[in-house]
RNA sequence: CGGGGUAUGGCACAGUUGGUAGUGCGCUUCGUUCGGGACGAAGAGGUCGUGAGUUCGAGUCUCACUACCCCGACCA
């Protein structure tokens, strides 16, 4: 049974990760290289996962009162200039325009890294009052960062995200906006992508350029590589004070406001893409695929064709109006093998076949991309049956994924082990850690692997240090970055 | 930005001592098919990365340039 069908065309995950990755984004027309280095077209396939995460982000965002707006492209230089720390963390990786219609520039204007700056400047001329606060914007949008080394989704010059960006009258207030974005991110990733992640803090030397303290979700790959999901940050007041966003109190006094800023990018989808997926292609989890279910029509000669799509037809109007993502494929120009392959290589996770036997019997062959089992079900049990099938495919993936973390998250002690992690199998390492920079850059040096962060809730011990010996408290997270 | 490699049809590649470009897959049309990438017939598609040079003649030899890929450094 369960028999895997070789693709002949398609790389194997299991021989060597990036290589299917690359090949499985193309094939699956997720997405293509575009004419500019690093750049890539997001196609209307890919394009759909995302539209699912804006709609599920959108829809937590405006429970906690946020709306959507838009900033534009372009950042005078002097504008990124004000905020020390920000400027000196983005300058490497700026893309700026020089010349416009033809003329030199006075002052450069750069394509924006992100918005803090072009953002908190309007911020700056809308506050006055306590009664301005809180500010709640999130904008949906594109931004460049030039890296010298690129990978589809998980690291382009362009990539799209949503950056929230919020004021508020307190700092405890501000925390709660930090905290309830990242569990947002959270969510997306466990309920939506199956992606299990660990929830944390960034060390003083990962967190963002200019940020007081920078939380993140951090997923583990299969290869034993760490992906940061998406980062919120408490900016506490340096912008604010940077930016003169300044307000009057209840009680007359005059006061910076306590900021907040979020993102969660394009790059998630690369992290779904390469957790779920096996030699026969992606595997989407059904919460977030954009055809959940694809029905195949076999046929048998010209005979009683009409009837087979119109039975099919039948059982794609069910599904649809249930609200089931259902898709038939009535090609007559495919055979129905490369139908199968097909819409495995692009990882919909349940197909039903329906040939004359099943149109005889009133039922549907159904078959699920995650184990390939397959199993005939009677016509009239079908919609529970397959919302059931639904649901434990997303579990199923899940807890597969889960168990993954779980098996490669190690605790350390000595360093030697650490290496030794690090040289083999690789994964989230947890340790002892004396939270000195030189000491995090002299681990990562050596292993490759630096702190992904200090999870929420690690509790306080008495250790030291894994690498240096000198006095920890807590156990950070390591691992080597994407 | 350092080290290595590659560049020939949409993709993967072959092309011998220099003689004017080929194979497989894909694509188009027609027909027969369809329970795991169907078959037959007929077609379309290439300034051989760019620019110079050597030569009667360059995909092939020489030089320069450019782009891309892999490894490393970098990557809130």
């Amino acid at each position: 049974m369960n028999k895997q069908f070789e693709k002949k065309e398609l790389k194997k995950k299991s021989e060597n990760l990036s290589d299917w990755y690359t090949d499985v984004v193309l094939k699956a027309a997720i997405a293509d290289y575009a004419p500019v280095k690093g750049c890539m077209v997001i196609r209307p396939y890919g394009y759909a996962l995302w539209e699912a995460v804006q709609d599920a982000l959108n829809r937590m965002m405006r429970s906690a009162g946020i709306e959507n707006a838009y900033f534009p492209l372009f950042i005078p230089h002097s504008l990124l200039e004000k905020e020390k720390q920000h400027v000196a963390g983005f300058s490497p990786e700026l893309a700026i325009v020089t010349i416009g219609g033809g003329e030199k520039l006075k002052d450069p204007l750069v394509v924006r890294p992100t918005s803090e700056t072009i953002m908190y400047d309007m911020y700056s001329k809308w506050v006055h009052s306590w009664r301005d606060l809180p500010v709640l914007i999130n904008q949906w949008n594109n931004v460049v960062r030039w890296e010298k080394r690129t990978y589809l989704f998980l690291r382009t010059t362009e990539f799209l995200w949503q950056e929230g960006h919020t004021a508020h009258e307190t700092e405890e207030e501000a925390m709660e906006m930090v905290m309830k974005a990242l569990n947002w991110y959270r969510q997306i990733y466990e309920d939506y992508f199956a992606v299990p992640v660990v929830m944390g803090k960034k060390s003083e030397s990962e967190k963002f350029a200019g940020a007081k303290t920078t939380f993140t979700v951090e997923a583990l790959m299969p290869d034993g590589k760490a992906l940061q999901g998406g980062t919120s940050h408490n900016l506490g007041q340096n912008f604010s004070k940077s930016f003169d966003i300044s307000f009057q109190t209840r009680d007359g006094k005059s006061e910076f406001v306590w900021q907040t800023s979020f993102g969660f990018s394009t790059r998630s989808l690369g992290g779904l893409f390469l957790t779920h997926g096996d030699d026969s292609g992606l595997v989407l989890p059904p919460k977030i695929a954009s055809i959940q279910v694809v029905i195949i029509p076999i046929f048998r000669g010209d005979d009683g064709q009409e009837a087979l799509l119109e039975y099919c037809g039948e059982v794609r109007d069910a599904l649809v109006g249930q609200g089931i993502r259902a898709r038939l494929d009535n090609r007559d120009s495919q055979s129905v093998g490369r139908k199968f392959n097909e819409w495995e290589v692009k990882g919909v996770p349940v197909r039903l076949e329906v040939g004359r036997k099943e149109m005889e019997d009133r039922a549907v062959t159904m078959a699920r991309r995650d184990t390939g089992e397959k199993v005939l079900v009677e016509r009239k049990e079908m919609l529970p049956k397959i919302e059931k099938l639904l649901e434990d495919i997303q579990t199923s993936l899940y807890e597969t994924a889960l168990k993954h973390m779980n098996d490669n998250t190690r605790d350390v002690s000595t360093f030697a082990e650490f290496e030794d992690i690090m040289k083999t199998t690789r994964g989230f390492i947890r340790a002892f850690w004396c939270e000195e920079a030189s000491c995090e850059a002299r681990i990562k040096e050596a292993t490759k692997a630096a702190t992904r962060c200090l999870p929420l809730g690690a509790a306080e011990e008495n250790g030291v240090c894994v690498h240096c010996g000198k006095p920890a408290t807590h156990r950070w997270l390591f691992g080597q970055s994407y």
